[in-house]
DNA sequence: ACCTACTATATCTGAATTGATATAGTTTGG
DNA sequence: CCAAACTATATCAATTCAGATATAGTAGGT
C-alpha cells in the first residue's frame, strides 16, 4: 500500500541495501509502519521497474554481494507527491482495542486483569520507544505523536478500569430508559 | 487475523446476518476495526466449517433469502479465550502519520498545508465518532479511547505545526541569526 | 409499467502481508 | 577449530484484504 513511497522516504536520505531499509524501518518507524524483509525486496524490484529506484552491486568486502538502492529524479516527485496528497481516512486497525470492545464475555476480575495487562504492554512499548536512538527531524515528531497516542490511550484505560469493575446494570441501565 | 474473533463478538449479542454483520463493524466498531463484506462471508463460512457459528436460512419475508448466524457454545469459549489473552504488541499502521515523517521533502508552506489538511481530516473522524448512534457499554468505551486517541494526535499535530514552519537550522543554532 | 435505490448473498481477481525456508559468507565465543 | 550468531539476498506458500462484479428480490417514486 504505502510501503513503496515509505521506502522511497527512506532511501531520499540514504543509499541502503533492502537489509538496511529492513532494519532502518523497525528502529525509525515502527510501530507507525512495519514490513518483513520479505515483503522489502519484492517493492524494490517494483520500484526499479518503474523507474523509481536504480541499484548496483558492491563487490563483497565484507560480508556477501549487497544490492545499494538509491533514489532517482522520478522517485523524488513520487515521494513529494505522495506526501503532500490529500490525507487518507485514519482507519488504523488495532486489535487490542478491538479485544476491549468485548469485555462484557468476562468476569469482572478477569476484566480488571486484562486491562492493566494491556495498559502493562503498551507502558513497555513507550518506554522503548523513548530510548531509541536519535532520528532525523520529522521522524522524531511523527514518534512524538505516536508516544503522545500511547499515553492518551493509558489515560483511557485507566477511567475504563474503573468502569469495567462495577457490574453492568448500575451503569447501562439508566440510559436504557428507551422502552 | 482477529476478524473471526471480532465478528464472534459481535454475534454473542445478536444473532445477526452477514450484511448486518457488516453494517455493524462499520457503525460500532470502525475505526477501530474494518472489513468489507467480501471478507465475511468467506470468514463466516469458515467459522461455521470450525462450530463456532451455525447458521439457518429465514425465508424471504422481505427481500431475498437471509442467512441468519448464531454463535455456538464453542464459539463462546472461543471468544473468551481470545478477549483474555496476553495482549498483542500494538502495531497499528498508519499512513497518515507515516507521510508526517517525510515531511522534510516539502517546501515550508506545502508542510504547513498538508499538516492543517491532516488535522482537518482528524477532526471530521471525531466529529463524526461522536455523533454516532448510542452503543452497546464496552463498544462504546472502545470508540471513547479512539477519540482521546484522535484528540491527542492533534494536540501533537499543533506542536508539529510550530516545528515545521520552522527552517531546520534555525531551532537548534541561535548564533546563525540571519544578519 | 418502469426506473432507481436498497437489501442481501456470493464470487473473483489481484495486491498486501506474514512466516518459513534456502543459501552463503563473516564474525565471535568457547 | 568448531559452533553459533550475524549479515545479506532471495523465494515460496498461505493468508488477509480490497475492489469489482453478478444475481435477485423488494420498495418507492414517476
Amino acid at each position: 500500500m504505502a510501503l513503496p513511497d515509505v521506502l522511497l522516504g527512506l532511501l531520499s536520505e540514504k543509499s541502503s541495501t533492502g537489509y538496511d531499509l529492513a532494519r532502518a524501518l523497525e528502529i525509525e518507524l515502527a510501530p507507525l509502519w512495519r514490513a518483513e524483509i520479505s515483503q522489502i525486496y519484492p517493492t524494490l524490484a517494483r520500484l526499479r521497474r518503474a523507474g523509481l529506484v536504480r541499484f548496483r552491486v558492491l563487490g563483497p568486502q565484507r560480508g556477501p554481494r549487497r544490492n545499494l538502492y538509491r533514489i532517482t529524479a522520478a522517485g523524488r516527485r513520487e515521494l513529494r507527491r505522495w506526501v503532500a496528497q490529500p490525507p487518507p481516512p485514519p482507519r488504523s486497525k488495532d486489535e487490542g482495542l478491538a479485544r476491549m470492545a468485548f469485555l462484557d464475555v468476562l468476569s469482572l476480575e478477569e476484566r480488571r486483569r486484562v486491562i492493566l495487562q494491556y495498559d502493562r504492554s503498551i507502558a513497555e512499548e513507550v518506554r522503548r520507544l523513548k530510548s531509541g536512538t536519535p532520528l532525523p527531524r520529522f521522524r522524531r515528531e511523527a514518534r512524538r505523536v505516536v508516544i503522545e497516542r500511547l499515553e492518551a490511550t493509558r489515560r483511557s484505560l485507566r477511567i475504563l478500569l474503573a468502569a469495567a469493575g462495577t457490574p453492568p446494570s448500575a451503569t447501562v441501565r439508566l440510559d436504557e430508559k428507551k422502552k
